[in-house]
DNA sequence: CTGTTAGCGCCTTCAG
DNA sequence: CTGAAGGCGCTAACAG
């Protein structure tokens, strides 16, 4: 390995003059600047990066921590969209990103320590928010800079998040039933303790109420990715005697299953029953029929928190909301009932 | 921060036996580990893995290349899948993965670059493997301990990669197409320059052979992630005298958007036309009709191609082929043709 | 069984 | 504008 003395021995200036050169000190010649680069050109330099970071007490990287992977919702795309988001401004900016997960809460508690107190990471993004996390609360108690995507459920005075406005948006893509002649409209969730169900359902039923419209116990139903499970409940649901004629479901993977179940059940979207969701991931394109979603710009959400920790804007001190707007993807679920 | 040295002040020992405590050197005696241990439980003291890195010379992280993120493909929940399964061993061995990616090759060669001279990572994994790369060029120069997840197309020899057997799996799948009485069988493949499109696209060719069915060139369509573009290819297909009466497809993702496009011209699957395609992505469970398709094991992909650079056994002198298993699932989207 | 001495490669005062 | 010296926190011979 060639190192910083290498090339100082090379161009017969000291080490010191080499490492001023490699941070374009403003003090050094431009001739030995020159000098020395070429040096290094020859040789074949490259800093290291650990010395480095030794030294600086930094490592310009940010640890991303995924939720826990027995977590089926790992497969959704969501994550690979989020994580080009992070990487692109990581990339921009010459930081690297660790990613890291564990099977359990447990697991992912102990990588988090094992990454920040062996100083692995200057930040973290959380790509979690559950209820009285342990993870949060060591980040917290640490004073370790951190951003989670999504928003938290406690100490939300003192952390920093990034999320849509999740209650807002299932307001407004309810409301679009509720335009186009939908007044029968169900709600199908995923798991009942994520905050984002929680608020999406939250718009849901606002929009309900403005519409003066009842919220029927019945039409609420929550399935993880459905499979054999959720399968049943949706059948259920479709037997009422008051069948939906519209059923908002919270994510574009959970609604794949849906299309599919109805379509089994011999209803057709959006024919006999109309359908919207949320995320606009790939797949709600491509699908048949492409799915009125909202999108929830994934990517952006990425690139936001990213910036977020990195730009050290944040100090715990002064914690920040930071709202990424969604909108209204008309495709060809939603049928228009005059 | 607390160091090494405060824990040794703390207990009266030296630094170095503190350094050995931490190694668990067999040859402290149980009581002076027991002391020092005590005091770093008190004191709160957590290695610095810079400095240890710096020390021994390796990181314990590993560098994980995405393809270039322009690329549609990173939306293939191939990808979180396969983090999760490399997750899974770099956390058991306590190793950390390190992400990166760019939005060209260009990128792409200057992210490694960066991670590899700047000793961030003591292995890599390339996600990706193109014709004529420069990044496997660049690492089989540098000696560099790296293995490809998919087929090398070039220096085999020299390079050690997990893959599976996409010819033969193209090749059982095709034949199982056969065996239920199909024989006018399309091929719909993503990008012609992927070595796993072609191989599969090999074995489907082989199957045919052997069956005595003709290879028709208008059964063969390439296409990106099909959306608009792709579209046209299908209905083209779709018009010719000889209807196809089954068709292969290369990828979970893209029998999405094939599926919604026959319905689209009015073809249901697998009444009308049966399909069948690869990966076993958590998706083609839950569509309908679901999919048979081949399970490649994706997640025990991502965990031999950790194994295979976290325990060395590869040298550049002696490059291995790990060769995952494949088999068929079989399920709903394919019609007995008796 | 334990302490001493040198680094690992780079950065950063402090002098000049 | 540049050198010398010391240190970041930890490990690794080399002595005892």
């Amino acid at each position: 390995m060639v190192t910083i003395k290498d090339i100082a021995k090379a161009t017969g200036v000291s080490p010191s003059t080499v490492s001023r050169v490699i941070a374009d000190n403003s003090r050094i010649s431009e001739e030995t600047k020159a000098k020395v680069r070429k040096a290094m050109e020859d040789l074949g330099y490259f800093p290291n990066m650990t010395a480095r970071n030794l030294a600086v007490k930094s490592t310009k990287t940010i640890g991303v921590i995924l939720p826990s992977s027995a977590d089926k919702s790992l497969q959704n795309p969501f994550f690979s969209e989020i994580l080009r988001g992070i990487g692109s401004v990581t990339h921009k900016l010459q930081y690297s990103m660790m990613l890291s997960s564990g099977q359990t809460e447990e697991e992912i508690y102990a990588e988090v320590q094992r990454i920040v107190l062996g100083s692995y990471v200057d930040g973290i993004i959380l790509l979690y928010s559950r209820l009285n996390d342990r993870v949060t609360q060591f980040l917290v108690e640490k004073g370790f800079p951190f951003v989670i995507v999504g928003k938290p459920q406690e100490l939300n005075d003192r952390i920093t998040y990034v999320d849509n406005d999740n209650i807002q948006a299932g307001e407004d893509i309810t409301s679009h039933l509720i335009e186009t002649g939908h007044n029968r409209i169900a709600f199908i969730g995923g798991a009942k303790d994520l905050v984002v169900t929680i608020d999406r359902m939250q718009g849901y039923t606002n929009a309900l109420k403005k519409a003066d419209i009842p919220i029927l116990e019945e039409y609420l139903i929550h399935t993880e990715f459905l499979k054999s499970g959720g399968k049943e409940a949706v059948e259920k649901i479709l037997r009422l005697p008051e069948r939906p004629d519209a059923v908002v479901v919270s994510d574009d993977l959970i609604s794949i299953g849906v299309i599919g179940m109805l379509e089994e059940s011999g209803l057709s979207v959006p024919e006999d029953i109309s359908l919207v969701s949320f995320n606009n991931a790939y797949l709600s394109e491509i699908i048949h029929p492409a799915l009125t979603t909202i999108d929830i710009q994934i990517y952006k959400l990425g690139v936001e928190s990213a910036k977020a920790i990195i730009e050290k804007k944040i100090g715990i001190d002064d914690p920040k909301r930071i709202i990424i707007p969604h909108y209204i993807i008309y495709r060809d679920s939603v049928k228009r009932n005059s």
